[in-house]
DNA sequence: GACCACCCGTGGTCTGACCACTTTTTTAGT
DNA sequence: ACTAAAAAAGTGGTCAGACCACGGGTGGTC
């Protein structure tokens, strides 16, 4: 590294030096990046250096390193924080029903967004909840997939595995109320798509709304 | 470390010790964290991996390290890492447009939120309004930290870093447009609240919306 | 009591050594 | 000549030990 020395570590430069290579050589998404060894001999630092810069990267969700292969990009879109943050934060009681209630909002956010953009083509949407065995998890992943705001839907995945972490209940609902929502949306009928959202989730706040 | 190894890579197995063990000593914001050194000797990990692990923390802004003395818990709204992922990622458009996009949702599930919970006394945040000057952040941060989301608060300062890493304009909205929101909600109208929400926000992101 | 040199603990970095795993090349057998 | 097994090479994962640079405390000196 070019003795700049001073207050920057060394990792840091790495990590600028890592992006000004991607930058330059124009990688994308899924490939490969040179390997820790020979990063190490390019910018005369120590291999342990460049595990530094590479492991922070990696938890950031912007690598991934596969043994005896190499290291990736990997697609970046959406923060990987956010569940660090959670998952550093969210150890208080409270935290939980805050989750679930995020959770709800989320996917209610996502609904809005899919009737506010309209014109989609549900049929294909209707015969896979008719055809297949599905969790509540996979129908929303796929509803909120549609919605086309990546990070609403990072943010979703995560507020999910959360779920999953805090509760095991995995209750199954019955297709004609997925069917519902469905049918709900097609009509972009918030009313009534907001209704069939509350009957799947059938519970505590049924007077909110409006 | 328990050799449970497999899968697990071992800079990730001191990730969750330390955090349980921030958990369990209750450590907070300025708090010291064990040396390198000791943490390696504890866990019986090489202090390489030790550092792997929190090399990850301080680039998230968790953590602080300061050579000769030690490594301090960090009060989190960190930034550090946004600015590296704002310049490292977020370079596609569609991405930006998802940040601000999900940032007004959470906005406006806050307010529901405020709607559904009523009866607050707001005769303090009017005042407020009144007497200060103030940003739209600190304005929201207020309104959200009402609505007694955690979790949701937490994201909301996210995007809000995230878009002032993006964009660095600040514009003031006038005092009217608040009060007429607070006004709003007070009265428990949610039309009126989200219409009054959008006046805000209307002047900068006229276009996109509806 | 005030000042300064020294030592020790701490983070910062590098090197070299293994291990585990994957890919590639070489080798051996048919 | 072809194929399958074996060896080699390359890569990430981890550890141990060695320095360096810096900050703070210790104890001596004035």
């Amino acid at each position: 590294m070019t003795s700049d020395n001073q207050s920057s570590k060394v990792y840091i430069e790495i990590l600028k030096q890592l992006r000004e290579m991607i930058s330059v050589d124009k990688l994308k998404s899924g490939d490969k990046i040179p390997s820790e060894r020979e990063l190490s001999e390019r910018l005369n630092v120590g291999r342990s250096s460049v595990r530094e810069a590479l492991r922070a990267l990696e938890l950031l969700g912007l690598i991934e390193t596969r043994r005896g292969e190499g290291t990736y990009i990997k697609d970046f879109h959406g923060n990987q924080l956010i569940k660090l943050l959670s998952t550093f934060i969210l150890q208080e009681e409270k935290a939980k029903q805050d989750v679930i209630e995020t959770k709800h909002f989320i996917e209610m956010d996502c609904l809005r967004l899919l009737l506010q953009k309209g014109n989609f083509n549900y049929e294909d949407f209707k015969s896979w909840v008719e055809k297949d065995k599905f969790s509540d998890d996979e129908f929303f992943y796929r509803m909120i997939e549609k919605a086309d705001n990546h990070l609403l839907l990072r943010i979703w995945v995560i507020l999910k595995d959360f779920n999953h972490s805090l509760f095991i209940e995995k209750s199954e609902n019955k297709k004609k109320d997925y069917h519902n929502l469905i049918r709900a949306i097609e009509a972009n009928d918030m009313e009534k798509t907001l209704t069939a959202y509350w009957k799947l989730r059938k519970c505590r706040f049924s007077n909110d709304r409006n």
